[in-house]
DNA sequence: TGACAATAGTGGCGATTAGCCAATAATAAA
DNA sequence: TTTATTATTGGCTAATCGCCACTATTGTCA
């Protein structure tokens, strides 16, 4: 390849010429509040589906993203307020008719996030709003979203089986009992306390910085943790035995 | 949102008024031959990257292509003539300076394909070739390939340690000897001959259909194997302990 | 025909881990 | 002081892991 074909082939093309797919991002925010794993859904103020409820997303904007990944960062920001949680990819859908406009690709992510922080946030985001997960599944959506949000349910299920994604849904400091009450919403399963214990006091992922009494709560203090450094991102810790 | 109002608003819809991205599928297609792992890759033929390797890949077909699982399916057999295998999306990833010509979107699928019925077909297709893994770590490949390959590569082992994915880079009947060989390979890492066996002939995933000595070997007869009915999928047999 | 080389498959065992349930500990409220 | 409530630990059985050596079955070659 020389240098001076491979210019002028660039300034020959122009990608307007194509018949090209839309292309968004789509993010299931996920947090916990009151003992129920919850959904921040948006209603839609425009065509198409224009007032049904919706995952929020949209459209990369090609100025000011310099990747998709901020593209989903910038979304959650703008509808929650709070950044730095955990947002990861989990799967890309593309096909003719999920949008009645055209040929349309949408990448979906999931974020989650502590629920203290975003909720007044929330509320003065007047079309956003919480849903108890278990409600969300009488409700139509706008396009494929319910396929979309089973799918980011099912991932959240099989990760958290491996990770210790839950940390993320707790503000911090935690009690090892509100860590497990996490694992099980977020995995739909019940945990042995004593296994549950040994594992994640054993795989040294949390450091204890005090006791207390959560919340509201009554009886013994518990300790209280926080995730270990460095130990914010997807570490191993298979909670349960196949 | 009256019925009319939607039909209005989806005559006026234009999809090229708007400034999207370029959009595209590649594929790291994986096999076994010889005892070495090996992935696929296509000398471009146009500009940009003009006479570099790469993985195959393309535009979605938006007459022919029902969705973008499709399209990967589609470039899939026509590089190799094989449909059928382990086919599934891994990541997608979009910036805006992956590829010279626009803000550009690919996702990337890996496949797993058994390498004998495949060879003859991939000789006939002058421009595409079996590599060594190891021997691509030195070519420059266009566009962001290398790291393409290189996040199929980790999926790959990850996913190899709790699923029964290499049975599908194994010509039928294999043994579980060459079973370990082809674990050993897309994981990276020796395992334990009686641990591998107890996992795998308790997990049920595998129906012995006889003995034999796998082609061009000595010694004992080993008895042989092939992927129990319904086990075709992802099942979870973890190979080995965290 | 009888070693020997090569590969397959099994036995056995100490150490670790999972699963289960009950006992003990610390606090607030009555 | 008693009781309710939640946290934490102890202890036991059964299953599993990791390790390594031993036995089994074939082809080959003197």
């Amino acid at each position: 390849m020389t240098q001076s074909s491979e210019q002028a082939f660039l300034k020959s093309y122009n990608p307007k010429e194509y018949d090209t797919p839309i292309y968004s991002v789509d993010i299931a925010i996920f947090t916990l509040d009151q003992g129920r794993l919850k959904v921040l859904l948006v209603e839609r103020g425009e065509h198409p589906f224009k007032g049904f409820w919706a995952l929020p997303g949209g459209f990369v904007d090609l100025k000011k993203d310099p990747d998709i990944h901020t593209t989903a960062r910038r979304k959650l920001v703008s509808k929650t307020g709070v950044d730095a949680p955990l947002l990861e990819q989990v799967s890309t859908i593309g096909n003719a008719h999920r949008d009645p406009r055209h040929w349309s690709i949408t990448t979906l992510y999931m974020a989650l996030i502590p629920y203290a922080p975003t909720a007044e946030f929330i509320e003065a985001v007047n079309e956003a709003r919480w849903f108890p997960i278990e409600e969300i599944e009488q409700l139509q959506l706008a396009f494929d979203h319910s396929e979309l949000l089973e799918l980011a349910r099912e991932r959240l299920k099989n990760k958290t089986a491996y990770t210790v994604l839950p940390i993320h849904v707790l503000k911090r400091p935690f009690s090892l009992t509100q860590l497990q009450k996490a694992f099980e919403l977020l995995m739909d399963t019940a945990l042995e306390k004593k296994s549950f214990r040994r594992r994640l006091l054993n795989a040294d992922v949390l450091k204890e910085v005090g006791e207390g009494i959560p919340e509201g709560g009554k009886g013994r203090p518990a300790a209280l943790y926080e995730p270990a450094d460095g130990s914010e991102s997807h570490l191993f810790v298979r909670v349960f035995g196949d």
